[in-house]
DNA sequence: CTGAAAGCGCTAACAT
DNA sequence: ATGTTAGCGCTTTCAG
């Protein structure tokens, strides 16, 4: 690394102190001749300071961590370009980390991120609450991003269950003790009125026996669909891949094929939509006569499928600059967690019960 | 932040002294006994080295840079998949920056680097090669990926040029100076020999009228593509967009408008070969009956379109981790470029002319 | 308004 | 083998 000059330096070729040239250059208040003479010397001597520096003296990074599952996902990478917008607009820089959707990398990343005392962090959560606790309390602010992380897994205390038995309690079981949820705060789309939007879409279609598929953290969207199918719920209808693209082709596959009466289909992400139309092609299911397809997430292939698909857009670049901008306004006090709308977008991939 | 604990409360609670501590947790010598002790108590004391400290030490961040035009380009993508599967593995962080392919963005974003200190990078180049002299100046240990700045414009002296024309030193003219050109390591594609075979496959279905459609950072495919074309070279048929969507399509459309009698088209990157899909269907016409088309990039969605299309497959995700590893490796000496193989996956968007 | 000085947490001489 | 010490470049009291 070529050397650079020091604040010492400027200080020296200014003939000021050192904490004048701080003052100056962070905006603290110096005589206007002092403060051109420190400019006009940092500027001849093409001064940078030094985050390492000024890190190490407020304990503190800069910038932001950002975690996602996995840039290929194309919504992920629209969502990841709205947070490097806001964060290049700042001036921050950002570190990244593809957690694969794996809760144990993303843990590592995290400790990674303690590490570097980045103590800012947008993540699309792949572990539960639980797994988060750590993260929050060494003092970061995280903000959630497309999907809030799920409930730790409720722990079955051997003594209290055996108690419950006991008792006969098992009915009316007190809800049992799990960790305060995390308090955290969140962008998120609303997955509940456009998951909604396209059931009722299909349902005007004629559509009655209705599928969904999802991947891991569509847990929220693949409850809004229960709602939104409402009585009889077919659970054999609502299938789960793991996040890869072949276990999402897996599902969609597996779903065609043993179930051959249903008559539409609602994909809780991009690389789940992607599948089903792989899948679908696969089986000679024929688009939209044999079956419609609504994705989530619009992304620019989705409009060169034949027929061009219909989708719930959800505005993921929005979505993370948005998130951004709360991690990095968060001066200390509670943000409000946010909700976009999402939009239906019509295009020829459902068609009429046939 | 919760105060976490120093290397000096581990020095403290282990009875030795701070520089023992160093030594233990990086791997130097150490009696048997005190080596167990500190571990011992740093695990207890949940003690993790702060990075800014190591990093203000030693005058450097570790890790790396990861500047790419794009994130919502699926190769850029999947490069940048590579890069932190690699970084990941070698616990580094990795600071990335979007470019929108903008030189001036990208100048931005490696000051900010500088500023923080980091001092390798990994880019997919916007900028030509003379601005990306002062990172290299800078001391940065830079490894291009994908593609290589462009030479710099040449500089038009005008004492040179009179004297040329006063000599008639025209026709023959010295190579103009030029600033020596980058010595940098790189990673990308055999483009040659992807854009030849995906020629020589078209003029084996017997098309004659072939186009290119390339965006910043194709002109080696671009020169290719004139090389493996041959005489008569046709230039209308090789056309630029400026790295937009938008300005893709504009281009695709523009193309096959001016130029209704060519018969197939290679599009030098998958937003090209998107925005080509999509003209063409806009234009009723029809692949590959109307017109073949060859896509550079093996993106998830080009088995999905209709008919799926065939590419020329680069293979991103070893692209980015072998980057990652040359920059990483780079002990102060010299790296080797490496070509990375391309292969034509062959689906069904090309046929016979007709 | 300005300068001197004290560290932030860590590593690398240097001494023992 | 281990402890002591001197900074890395910066911000921030605290005096002047």
């Amino acid at each position: 690394m070529a050397k650079r000059a020091t604040i010492k330096d400027v200080a020296e070729a200014a003939g000021v102190g050192v904490a004048t040239v701080s003052r100056v250059l962070s905006g603290g208040s110096a005589s206007p001749q002092t403060r051109e003479r420190v400019l006009a010397v940092a500027a001849q001597l093409d001064y940078r300071p030094s985050a390492l520096g000024r890190n190490l003296r407020q304990r503190r990074t800069g910038g932001m961590g950002l975690l996602v599952p996995d840039l290929t996902d194309t919504f992920h990478a629209q969502l990841a370009e709205g947070v490097l917008a806001c964060a290049r607009s700042a001036g921050e820089p950002v570190v990244i980390g593809s957690t694969g959707g794996d809760p144990e990398q993303e843990s590592e990343l995290i400790g990674m991120l303690l590490e570097q005392s980045v103590d800012r962090l947008i993540a699309v959560p792949s572990g539960d609450e639980e797994s988060w606790a750590p993260a929050i309390r060494a003092g970061m602010t995280v903000v959630f991003a497309d999907r809030l992380p799920a409930a730790p897994p409720v722990e079955e205390d051997p003594a209290v269950s055996a108690l419950n038995d006991l008792l006969l309690l098992d009915g009316a079981a007190p809800p049992p003790a799990r960790a305060k949820p995390l308090d955290v705060p969140s962008v998120v789309a609303d997955d509940r009125g456009g998951i909604r939007t396209a059931v009722r879409y299909l349902r005007g279609l004629g559509h009655r026996r209705i599928a969904f598929i999802g991947g891991p953290g569509h847990d929220r969207r693949a409850a809004a669909f229960r709602e939104a199918v409402g009585e009889p719920l077919d659970e054999e209808l609502i299938v789960f891949g793991t996040g890869s693209r072949d276990s999402a082709y897996a599902a969609a596959s597996g779903l065609f094929q043993s179930r051959p009466d249903l008559t539409a289909v609602v994909a809780g992400g991009n690389v789940l939509g992607e599948a089903a139309v792989l899948a679908a092609r696969e089986l000679d299911l024929r688009v939209p006569r044999d079956v419609s397809l609504i994705m989530y997430d619009d992304v620019p292939w989705a409009e060169l499928c034949s027929p061009p698909l219909t989708v719930v857009a959800q505005p993921g670049r929005d979505m993370g600059y948005r998130a951004a901008e709360l991690v990095l306004r968060s001066g200390g006090r509670r943000q409000r967690s946010v909700v976009l709308p999402t939009e239906l977008i019509v295009r020829g991939s459902c068609g009429p019960r046939r």
